[in-house]
DNA sequence: AGCTTACCTTGTGC
DNA sequence: AGCACAAGGTAAG
């Protein structure tokens, strides 16, 4: 199938698979390949248009954010120099909307851990718990339901790498087993009634609830702040902060207090507005493409 | 009430 | 070899 893209609506396939929103894409030959709703989508960008197998349109659109006004979004966040190189260079960068449930465990693991290794224990999770999926000649897994972590045990899922992340996950699996309806409406709040739920889960603090209301319950208001966007504030927009908070920011070795993080993140969201989300993940890609 | 500290595991890169 | 660091969170004090 395809899609004929609006010259109005720019989108960078790979780049919006590349910024480090989502860690269960490959790219095989120009095709990139991800599992979704336990399907294999498989799919390329030529220029203007969206070529791919195996789901309907609507999907697509939904899932690549194609339905937000990405020219109208710039308007609104373009508000200075720093986040004008970033949309310039990644000029078609959008936020998926991913399965929340997936998108939850993902974060959960991705605590005190880099990309490759996020990476690697999802797909080891999948691999052992996930259903097999045959395509193309290869075998994929689809992402594990939450009933079947929930049955996993502490041995089984220490086996996939996840350190002491694995009460964490476990625990989340059953209690989004017990109330699948219940997760699924989180969705439907607003940002903060949302926010407050997902702190329900262990293992979710302030930055992790962020990005899964960013990257699978379209919030685009949220502002997740890590070290890389930390790092960014202090080096470009340090002067929207008193000296004394900025020095303090700057000597830190641990982790954010909660009160820091509110700070920082509340300062993102209202500074660039309603679609500060996509403001973060053009900041965020476009400080790590500079390393 | 809000902050600091120790601890939670594993992998990678210098 | 040894160490720092990686899209952090929790519980104790």
């Amino acid at each position: 199938m395809r899609i004929k893209l609006d010259a109005s609506q720019p989108f960078d396939l790979e780049a919006t698979l590349c910024c480090g929103q989502a860690f269960r894409w490959e790219k095989q030959d120009d095709w990139w390949k991800g599992v979704v709703a336990n399907k294999i989508l498989k799919i390329r960008q030529k220029g203007a248009e969206l070529q791919f197998e195996n789901v309907g349109s609507d999907f697509v659109k939904a899932y690549f954010g194609l339905n937000d006004d990405l020219v109208s979004i710039y308007a609104q966040i373009n508000k200075d120099r720093q986040i004008g190189q970033a949309i310039q260079k990644f000029d078609g960068l959008r936020i998926l909307r991913q399965d929340p449930w997936e998108c939850l465990v993902s974060y959960i693991c991705a605590t005190y851990k880099n990309i490759p290794a996020i990476k690697r224990m999802l797909q080891n999770l999948a691999q052992r718990f996930g259903e097999k999926i045959s395509f193309d000649n290869q075998g994929y897994y689809a992402f594990p339901t939450p009933e079947r972590l929930a049955e996993a045990s502490i041995t089984d899922l220490k086996k996939c790498s996840l350190g002491y992340r694995v009460h964490y996950v476990q625990q989340a699996a059953k209690k989004v087993n017990e109330n699948e309806s219940e997760f699924a409406q989180i969705r439907n709040l607003t940002y903060e009634k949302a926010k407050a739920k997902l702190l329900g889960f262990s293992g979710v603090g302030l930055k992790v609830a962020d990005c899964i209301l960013l990257f699978s319950m379209g919030k685009l208001e949220a502002f997740p702040v890590d070290r890389w966007i930390d790092r960014v504030i202090l080096r470009y927009y340090s002067n929207h902060f008193s000296q004394e908070f900025v020095s303090k920011i700057s000597r830190k070795q641990s982790s954010l207090s909660k009160a820091e993080y509110e700070r920082l993140s509340a300062f993102g969201r209202n500074y660039f507005g309603k679609y500060a989300g996509y403001a973060q993940e053009y900041l965020y890609h476009y400080e790590r493409s500079c390393q």
